[in-house]
DNA sequence: TTTTGTTTCGGGTACGTACACGTAAAATAT
DNA sequence: ATATTTTACGTGTACGTACCCGAAACAAAA
């Protein structure tokens, strides 16, 4: 154990036959065997049998190279996600790794196209998912926002046989090629966890969700869930109070935030989302910075605040990786064929003022 | 802005020219275009010229799965890492991501072979970077633990004109193609800062380097600089107390932390590597789990420790994706002529009981 | 001028697959 | 029986590049 050694690895000695190898072995011709490996029809069951055999026996693996090259059409992947509003720009992660792997997969025939909707406007979501239907797509990827609506996209797509995937949020059950995001009660549960090296005793917490979607809202009340589960696993006792502040703009979080913050003795506060930064804005301008913040998301504000030491931690997705698995998947379905797990969970990033500089968003 | 759109995206207009129409604008055969895009001899300066105007006017891109489908020959990469011993099997996670990178680069011709030396013995090293250097490969990575063999089969390399890229950790100012790890310093940095949540005024903190090779050392001597750093840029006036420990065996570490621990307030200890499990166990051992423990890597018995708190937190630096982006980095150099950033660092990531289920090595 | 040599270039084939087209054989209809 | 359709399969070309072979073109030697 632990000698040197050289280790040659499976030997791989697959030899790397081809169609023609097949068809020799087959005492067919190529035509024939390709007919089989795309089952179109004009092959008579024995010898398709005999050369399915032949294949299975080969472990006869096509190039994907040169099925690429001789293949001149391409392959059309649509895109449907919120656009990257002045309001919240957290969608532009995402696109970042879907625009990245889109350029990856390029050169192997594969194009993407990006469809943005209105996160305020489910007419908007449902019009481009016309355009998508109408443009003839061979994969989608889409953050289904609104819950009705995607669902009858989605039983479309199924209708179509066009295979999609879940991004950022999941609707379960819907026969998705796979779901790509976090697991939201985790995240919550997370949140708890270093919530408790920010408290003691009987300090009261603070959980603020600030959307103006109520479609958005389920996303938010499962980190909830799993914020006040870790609370009560633990036996902890510290009083949670919970503030829903259903418009987005500063003045609004402000104002309630006054009010919830007014006569209690809050120690922290937990924001289920990426506005995190307004109530860091708020803290400090109230001279609260007794008062430990925890938050979502690696964008610039909330960095800002994490840097001087008026937001304690964010929590991260990866939301970039989000989307260049999201596009890895459909391609790895389209052009290998692949078979893959039904969801990726995302890891649970923690960053720190410490840490951000390294993040790899 | 946050209008419903469709983004076409930048067009792409590039119609995708080969070297045929290359052919047909300088008047010349496909063959001539051949032989001054490799250039090789045979093509008078003049037509020479012209052609290469007309590739870059066109900015020709080579289709790579054309030119590996034509190519017959393979790429060779050689692995030069540590094998995975009894002793600590953190090597297993690189060896993975360079599994995972192999069967996806195979196809594209490129076969990558791992060379495993001992830790422990540094000829062993040695005569692995001498078989690499008589296989005669296209490609290197290697994880240069020892320093002064290291540079000189760096130098070997780069006078046989071989690319290699360092991983986990660097030798600076060595003309490598890249460096894949973490960024020590501030790794130990965060150390420090985590640690603030564990600890509060005065209490005693200590650091340990548990490692028998003095290569590593340097190593493990970064982070601490990076954890004391931290204390003394924020302030902090805990006393810190370090202990080195050179047998890697659990008696010698018993021993020496039974040593260190008698008659001290020693409230959380720092294990700058992944060996910080035997020290829980140590803990355990003693009764003493009023010491919180941070430590190093996502590793089984680590992480046991973990989930019944008996470690606080793990910090990691994703092992697998470095042996993942190694292979990438040289395939991107070998096949595609990319250009890359000498170093690449990876995140330091945080691992509680909370988040493990969904750490990504 | 012819011969020999050298430089410069064109033509052809191969890589492994996709697909259109064509043709022989089998099945069905007349 | 022949004619017609259907089924089953073979052939050829194309994808974009690599590389070999040999033919011009030109220069230097005879």
């Amino acid at each position: 154990m632990g000698a040197a050694q050289k280790n040659d690895f499976m030997k791989e000695n697959k030899e790397l036959v081809g169609v023609k190898e097949i068809a020799r072995r087959a005492k067919v011709s190529i035509g024939t065997v390709d007919r089989v490996l795309h089952n179109r029809t004009g092959v008579s069951k024995k010898t398709k049998d005999k050369i399915l055999a032949i294949i299975a026996e080969l472990e006869y693996q096509p190039n994907i190279l040169a099925r690429r090259l001789a293949s001149k059409k391409t392959l059309n992947i649509a895109v449907l996600i919120p656009a990257v509003s002045a309001e919240t720009n957290y969608w532009k992660a995402p696109l970042d790794g879907i625009l990245e792997a889109g350029i990856e997969v390029k050169p192997y025939g594969i194009a993407v196209e990006q469809y943005f909707f209105d996160q305020n406007d489910k007419t908007s979501f449902v019009k481009q998912a016309d355009q998508i239907l109408a443009a003839g797509v061979d994969g989608v990827l889409l953050a289904p926002m609104f819950m009705k609506e995607s669902e009858k996209f989605a039983d479309e797509c199924k209708k179509l046989r066009i295979p999609y995937v879940f991004i950022n949020s999941d609707i379960p059950d819907h026969d998705s090629l796979c779901y790509i995001g976090p697991d939201l009660f985790h995240s919550g549960s997370l949140g708890a966890h270093l919530m408790r090296y920010l408290v003691s005793g009987n300090d009261q917490v603070l959980i603020v969700n600030i959307s103006k979607e109520i479609d958005n809202l389920h996303h938010l009340l499962r980190k909830e869930e799993g914020f006040k589960d870790y609370f009560k696993k633990n036996g902890l006792n510290n009083e949670i109070i919970k503030q829903d502040i259903r418009s987005t703009d500063y003045a609004s979080v402000k104002k309630e935030l006054t009010k919830v913050l007014d006569n209690r003795a809050i120690k922290a506060i937990f924001v289920t989302n990426s506005r995190v930064s307004s109530v860091a804005k708020y803290l400090q301008e109230a001279k609260r910075g007794d008062i430990k913040l925890i938050g979502y998301d690696f964008l610039e504000d909330n960095i800002n605040y994490l840097k001087n030491g008026d937001i304690e931690f964010l929590i991260s997705q990866k939301p970039k990786e989000q989307g260049y698995r999201g596009i890895m998947a459909l391609y790895n379905h389209l052009v290998h064929a692949a078979q893959f797990d039904k969801s990726y969970y995302m890891p649970i990033d923690i960053i720190t003022s410490e840490n951000y500089l390294f993040y790899n968003n």
